[in-house]
DNA sequence: TAGTGGTCTAGACCACATA
DNA sequence: ATGTGGTCTAGACCACTAG
C-alpha cells in the first residue's frame, strides 16, 4: 500500500519539524503547519515532480488532523502551483511538462495578444566564470564556475530573443550542448527531469536598453534599436536561487504581456 | 438592523439572477453562484467601495446556504481583491485608498528593488478626441470625446514617467485640472471616490521604444534614449474597460518589477 | 459583552477516473 | 466497484474588534 511506504518518510519529516518548532509550532494554524510540512517534503524530494502524493484522507490520518484541514493546506499549495489536483485520480507534484505551464515563465505575446511557439537555437553551452552580478545573486565567491547557456529564440522564424543563462555548477555540471539541442520542451522542463530542480517562482527586472554586441549580431538589428531587457532570478523550493537569466527582446512585433490584479 | 436593509436589495438581485439562469443556475457549484451574485451586487453598487457588507451568517441566511459555502465564495473574492476581511469587524468592499494597494498598479522599483513615493505634476486635462487605438479599446465610434490627462511622475524629484490617460466621457466628464491637482492619493483612488469607478484589473503591453516628442521634452532626454513603453487597459467590475493609458518610462535608475509564479 | 471573521472537525453526497 | 477529489452542511471553539 502506497500509504505505508510514504509513512516512513513522512514520520521522519514530521519529527524534524517538531524539533525545529519546539512542540508548539509557533502557534501557526494547523493547516499552515501542514502546508509547511508538505513544502519541506517537496524540497527534500520525498515526492518527485509529477508523482502522486498520498490522498487527502491518508494525509489526514498521517498528520492526525481532519480531511478538511489537509484540504485547506492543499488548496493553497495548488493555488501557488506547487501541486496539481486531478479529480478522480489524486494530487500530484506540479511539473513544467504540463501544457498549461508552457507560457508561465514566457510572457512574450504577438500583436493580437496570443502566445506562439518558438524556434530555439542554442548558441553556447560552456563552463565559465560569470559577470559579477551573477555572483551576487547566488552569494558565491569569485572562484565559482557556472554553466553559461546562450540561446536564440525565434517566432515565425524571425529572431526575437537572445538570452544568456547562468546556472550554478555542482548542480548543473552535466548539462551540455547535445542534451540542450536534443531536448524537446521547455528549459525548465529539462532542468526538472534531468537535474531534479523545479522552478517555483521568478523575479524579473525589466528595462529598456540598447542591445549588446551579441544581440546586434544575432537579432540582426541596428545598434540603435531599443531593446526590452529582462533580468531574471529563478528560485526552486525553499526560495533558493538556481538560475540567473538576462534576455534581450526585440519588441517590434511582440510585447511583454502582463496582467495586474 | 443592517441585515434587513440589505435584504431588499439582495432579494431583487437574487431574483434577477434566477431569471437569467433559468432556475438550474447552469449547474455551477453553489459557492460560484453566490460569488456571481456578490459580484453583480458590487457592479450594481448595492455596496459602495469601503462599505461593510453583511456578515457571513447574514449572507448565508439570505442565500439559504450554509455559512461555509458563503465563506468559500468570499475566500475567492478576497483573493481577487474584490473584498477585504477584517477579523472582528467584518467584510468590506475593497478600495484603492488602502496603503497596501498603493503599488498594486505601479510596478516601478528602484535599483534596490524598493518602491518609492512619486511626485506628480499634471500637465494636461482636456476633453479631446483620442488616437484611433483608444476608440478600438472602448469599441466606440469616432464621434466620442475623451478626457485626456497627461501626467509627469518624478522620483526623488527626477522625472521618470510621462503618461497619457484617456477616460470615456459621460463617466468622467466632471474631471478637471483643479480636482487632479488638489487630490492627494492615487489616481485610481480619485476615480473611485469621485466617479464611483473602481478598477479591478488591468492588462499591460510592454515594449522598448524611442521616446515621443513630449517624453523627450519633459523627461529631459535625448531622442535616441531607449524608453520602456507601457500600454495599459484597465477594467472595472464586469470587465468593462474604463481607462486606456500609455506611459513612457525612463529606466536608467528604475525598472519594471514583476514576479512570476 | 456581543458580534465578527478564523480554524477545525465529522460526515454526507456528488463527479470523475481507473481498473 | 472502488477510490479520488469537489461540494455542502452543521456545529464547536478561538481571536479579534468595538461599544
Amino acid at each position: 500500500m502506497v500509504f505505508l511506504y510514504h509513512c516512513v518518510y513522512m514520520i521522519n519529516i514530521m519529527q524534524t519539524e517538531h524539533d525545529n518548532l519546539g512542540g508548539s509550532a509557533q502557534d501557526l494554524p494547523l493547516y499552515q503547519q501542514i502546508k509547511r510540512k508538505i513544502l519541506l517534503a517537496l524540497e527534500q524530494k520525498v515526492w518527485r515532480s509529477g508523482e502522486l502524493i498520498p490522498s487527502e484522507n491518508d494525509l489526514a490520518t498521517l498528520y492526525r488532523v481532519s480531511q478538511g484541514t489537509v484540504r485547506k493546506a492543499l488548496d493553497e499549495l495548488v493555488a501557488q502551483h506547487f501541486l496539481l489536483r486531478r479529480q478522480g485520480s489524486g494530487t500530484f507534484v506540479a511539473t513544467h511538462q504540463e501544457e498549461q505551464s508552457k507560457y508561465r515563465f514566457l510572457h512574450l505575446a504577438n500583436i493580437a495578444g496570443n502566445f506562439e511557439d518558438s524556434q530555439n537555437r542554442i548558441l553556447l553551452c560552456a563552463h565559465q566564470k560569470a559577470p559579477a552580478i551573477v555572483y551576487e545573486c547566488f552569494s558565491m565567491g569569485p572562484e565559482h564556475i557556472f554553466v553559461h547557456i546562450r540561446r536564440l529564440m525565434s517566432f515565425k522564424n524571425q529572431p526575437v530573443v537572445l538570452e544568456d543563462i547562468w546556472l550554478p555548477c555542482p548542480l548543473f555540471s552535466e548539462l551540455n550542448l547535445e542534451l540542450l539541442q536534443s531536448w524537446q520542451g521547455t528549459m525548465y522542463g529539462l532542468f526538472e527531469s534531468h537535474f531534479g530542480t523545479h522552478m517555483v517562482r521568478a523575479h524579473e527586472k525589466i528595462t529598456a536598453e540598447l542591445p549588446n554586441e551579441i544581440s546586434v549580431e544575432f537579432l540582426g538589428i541596428a545598434p540603435s534599436t531599443p531593446i526590452l531587457n529582462i533580468f531574471r532570478i529563478a528560485y526552486t523550493y525553499g526560495d533558493h536561487p538556481v538560475e540567473v537569466r538576462q534576455s534581450q527582446n526585440l519588441t517590434n512585433d511582440y510585447h511583454y504581456a502582463n496582467n495586474l490584479s
